[in-house]
DNA sequence: CACGCGTGGCC
DNA sequence: TGGCCAAGCGT
């Protein structure tokens, strides 16, 4: 048990709120695919699936991904485009990277086997506070916490906090709470009892209070103050951008085994290392049209000729809103098969299948296989 | 330290 | 419908 003072007042003893909510947790656990483990490489994997995604998303992925990759070992040993693609429609792109290049490290600096301490789990890419806990803690037994947006709304909810999480400053009292209550006697289960808490009972909205293990020590529930936690200063509002794609090939007519250019995004940044159909942001005063055949001029410095319009797709990102607009288009001067460009590609539409494109793309594809007839690329 | 980074579900 | 939320991390 931590002997860190609390920076507020909270009475009653960790040994309470551990014991009550790991009798729950013990009634109430969800069967989900990585509790049939320890072993800390799959701990890993799940919990950085896991991250800002829902435990429905990341089913399909996490069974797929042990299945092809078992081991850390097996993780190193594959080009970064395997694994991206296995990633492909999980989004936050740079864990995959993260994830492949700790695996390379893991091998290389810790002789193959996971570090067992918080600590040291940290100094890996993609490993922050939290996952470097939740291994720990679930994997290894180390009693120490984590703090994820659950485990936040149950503390803030539990000691009436009235801090704005969205501060760092509050975060770390919240990080603080959470180390004092953690057990040293099943701190692996206390900590995902926690999370579960929040998920199934403690939740956004009408939260069960009613139901829950932990209402006789919680300061809001007496209070009537949960709806008002936590608190968080508002998001600014989401703007909106026109975004343009060119499927580009080689005749007006489409011919068999039409191949088309793609090209990769720079590793970094904005869907990073992925596919997509060149394009790019429309200015303003400019139509579809010009905007990408400025955007293919800039970017892989060819001229091109717009032809029909092929579909639109809306999208919501977490800060921004885009509709992207797709467009049949011919290159001018004939098909060049090197661009001068290094992250490109001339493909047939069944070769599509082996690289990863965003969810926008992935529909453009779609409605790609539907234009072009059948008995051609197949 | 504030911000960029994906996608899907919910109302 | 747009905004909020989800087992956060790197910079």
């Amino acid at each position: 048990m931590s002997t860190h003072t609390l920076p507020f007042p909270f009475p009653p003893s960790p040994f309470t709120i551990s014991h009550s909510l790991l009798a729950w947790w013990d009634a109430h656990r969800a069967d989900l695919p990585w509790r049939q483990t320890r072993d800390p490489y799959a701990i890993w994997v799940a919990e950085t699936m896991l991250q800002q995604t829902q435990i429905a998303t990341v089913i399909p992925y996490y069974e797929r991904w042990m299945a092809r990759f078992p081991t850390v070992a097996d993780l190193a040993a594959v080009p970064l485009e395997e694994v991206l693609k296995l990633w492909q429609g999980l989004g936050y792109y740079s864990r995959a990277r993260n994830l492949h290049a700790a695996a390379q490290t893991v091998m290389q600096r810790w002789g193959g086997q996971m570090p067992r301490r918080a600590a040291d789990l940290q100094t890996l890419k993609g490993i922050g506070r939290y996952t470097a806990g939740a291994i720990a803690s679930i994997a290894f037994g180390e009693a120490t916490p984590v703090l994820d947006g659950n485990a936040m709304r149950v503390l803030t909810r539990l000691t009436d906090y009235a801090g704005d999480v969205t501060r760092s400053a509050s975060k770390n009292e919240l990080w603080q709470l959470a180390a004092t209550l953690v057990p040293d006697s099943r701190p692996g289960d206390y900590n995902q009892a926690l999370m579960e808490l929040g998920q199934q009972i403690c939740t956004p909205a009408k939260p069960a209070c009613l139901l829950c293990p932990l209402a006789a020590h919680c300061l809001a529930w007496q209070r009537g103050t949960q709806p008002e936690r936590p608190v968080q200063s508002p998001r600014p509002r989401t703007p909106h951008y026109d975004v343009v794609a060119g499927v580009i090939w080689q005749n007006g007519q489409i011919e068999a085994n039409e191949r088309f250019l793609i090209a990769q995004r720079p590793l970094h940044g904005l869907l990073g290392g992925l596919w997509e159909f060149p394009g790019g942001k429309q200015e303003p005063g400019e139509t579809l049209p010009e905007a990408l055949r400025r955007e293919i001029q800039e970017e892989l410095a060819i001229e091109i000729a717009v032809g029909e319009h092929l579909t639109s797709i809306k999208h919501a990102y977490t800060h921004f809103r885009i509709t992207l607009h797709a467009f049949q288009a011919t290159h001018l001067s004939g098909v060049p098969q090197h661009l001068g460009v290094a992250n490109h590609a001339w493909v047939t539409l069944a070769e599509l299948d082996d690289y990863a494109f965003a969810v926008t793309n992935q529909k453009i594809i779609a409605t790609l296989r539907q234009v072009v007839p059948d008995g051609v690329n197949r």
